[in-house]
DNA sequence: TTCCTGACTCCAG
DNA sequence: CCTGGAGCCAGGA
C-alpha cells in the first residue's frame, strides 16, 4: 500500500487563477481539422500522429465530440476512420448529417465509407510538413 | 478513490 | 475476411 499523500504536489503550482487545465491537445486538434481543405477527408490516426500522439487516435475522437460546442466552427465530418469509414455519423444531429455535408463537398460516401478514400486523404504530417 | 467507456489503430490468430 | 486484445487518456458514475 503505498499511499502517498497528493499534498506533496500541491505547493508545485501556485496557478490556482486558472481552475482549467490548459487543453492544448484538443485545441490543437480543432485547429488541424479546420485546415482540411473542402472536399478532403483525414483520419484520427493521421491527425493524433501530426500532433505528436500517435497512439491516442482515440482522444482525436473525443475532441470531435465535444468540438460541435466549439468556436470557430469545426467540421468534424471531415475526419472519419482510417479505412474511410464515417464512424462518427451517429454524433451528429441526424445520422445522415455527415454523409449530407461530405457529398455537400463532392465527397461521395457509399455504404457509410468515402469512394475513393485515397485520394481524397488529406494527411496534414504531409500537406502541412513535418 | 477506482472502474468503465469510447467518433481509433495495430497486431496476432 | 473477421475477431479479440492491448495501448492510449479524458470524463463520468
Amino acid at each position: 500500500m503505498i499511499k502517498k499523500s497528493s499534498s506533496q504536489y500541491t505547493q508545485l503550482k501556485e496557478d490556482s487563477v486558472k481552475p482549467k487545465k490548459e487543453f492544448t491537445f484538443f485545441e490543437d486538434v480543432y485547429e488541424v481539422v479546420r485546415l482540411i481543405p473542402k472536399g478532403r477527408v483525414s483520419s484520427y490516426g493521421a491527425i493524433a500522429s501530426y500532433l505528436g500522439t500517435k497512439l491516442s487516435a482515440r482522444m482525436v475522437g473525443w475532441a470531435m465530440n465535444a468540438a460541435h460546442q466549439v468556436r470557430p466552427k469545426v467540421p468534424a465530418h471531415r475526419v472519419v476512420n482510417r479505412n474511410g469509414m464515417l464512424t462518427g455519423k451517429h454524433h451528429f444531429s441526424t445520422p445522415t448529417e455527415m454523409e449530407v455535408l461530405l457529398k455537400k463537398e463532392g465527397v461521395l460516401i457509399e455504404n457509410d465509407t468515402v469512394i475513393d478514400f485515397k485520394s481524397k486523404f488529406w494527411d496534414p504530417s504531409k500537406e502541412l510538413g513535418m
